[in-house]
DNA sequence: AAGAAATACTTCGATAATCAAAATATATGA
DNA sequence: TCATATATTTTGATTATCGAAGTATTTCTT
């Protein structure tokens, strides 16, 4: 009993120290990744952009600054860049002529959907080899993190 | 057999946007409750440094930007901005004048252990409830993808 | 429906982080 | 000893970011 008690003390250490390990390098790797790719003219900061940005529904310029916690005035020379890279289009609301609403070109399309990738084999790696009840207890303590980080956030 | 196979595919989505919504928020979270708490003068960035740093061992300028993926000459002016608040201190190695030694104040020591304290919070979090099972399936997750990302820096 | 207030975005001016290249000080090797 | 290597700092330039002021448009109030 003593033994087992010692023997997750350890785990939990060795789960802390792997797990701070993965969040200061996941970011660094990403953008190394990046930067050897062919979308070497982008940072992982406008991969963000582009990523919150999405495929699917059309996002103004503000929703997308609160999404990445930029200001609206940093949204805008963001954008003024990916613009003029190509990989981001700028329109005109119809129904109020204020809002900007973003949108992808195809290159930002084939970038975002190299950067899912990205993440997939992640969680490919991650769920590496569990069984049915294993991949449960991992998908509950993936939830368990962010559900505590949201909890934070709003304190 | 079938409907167990969706199941599985619906929970990979889920641990996949999961794990992006936590890795794409921590380092936020992690920034805005600096900025709330009593070191409110640091950014996280400076965290990160002040970490690599640590208690235990003097380490060189350079060992540190290695660790932290900075140039030297961001070093320099990082920890000129670190000594100049009283949380890290440069001393020169007696044994090769040429190497700037670093270690922390004692308001350092302080600040690193909070920041350990949020870590080990994080961690306490994500194993919440489990089994011992449960938890060493969790481990092993984080593990994988430790090692998953290891192997792609060193490509 | 005119004018006031609110909203969405952009422009401007300032600051901070970062880099690469040159400079400085020290150590090592031929 | 002199040339070369190493560790750090300084310098000059670039980029990301912010807050405040400005512009265009919409909504609200009366």
């Amino acid at each position: 009993m003593k033994k087992m008690t010692e023997a997750i003390t350890t785990d939990f250490e060795k789960i802390n120290s792997d797990l701070v390990d993965v969040f200061n390098n996941v970011m660094w790797i990403e953008e190394a990744s990046l930067k050897r790719s062919y979308f070497s003219d982008i940072t992982l900061k406008d991969m963000h952009t582009i990523d919150a940005i999405s495929m699917y529904d059309e996002k103004s310029a503000s929703q997308v600054a609160r999404m990445i916690h930029l200001t609206p005035s940093a949204m805008t020379t963001a954008i003024d860049k990916l613009v003029q890279k190509g990989y981001v289009e700028r329109r005109r609301s119809r129904t109020d002529r204020r809002v900007v609403k973003l949108g992808l070109t195809h290159k930002g399309r084939v970038v975002y959907r190299a950067h899912q990738g990205f993440h997939r084999d992640m969680a490919h790696n991650f769920m590496a080899g569990m069984t049915t009840e294993e991949a449960s207890a991992v998908q509950r303590a993936i939830h368990n993190l962010k559900s505590y980080l949201r909890a934070i956030l709003s304190k």
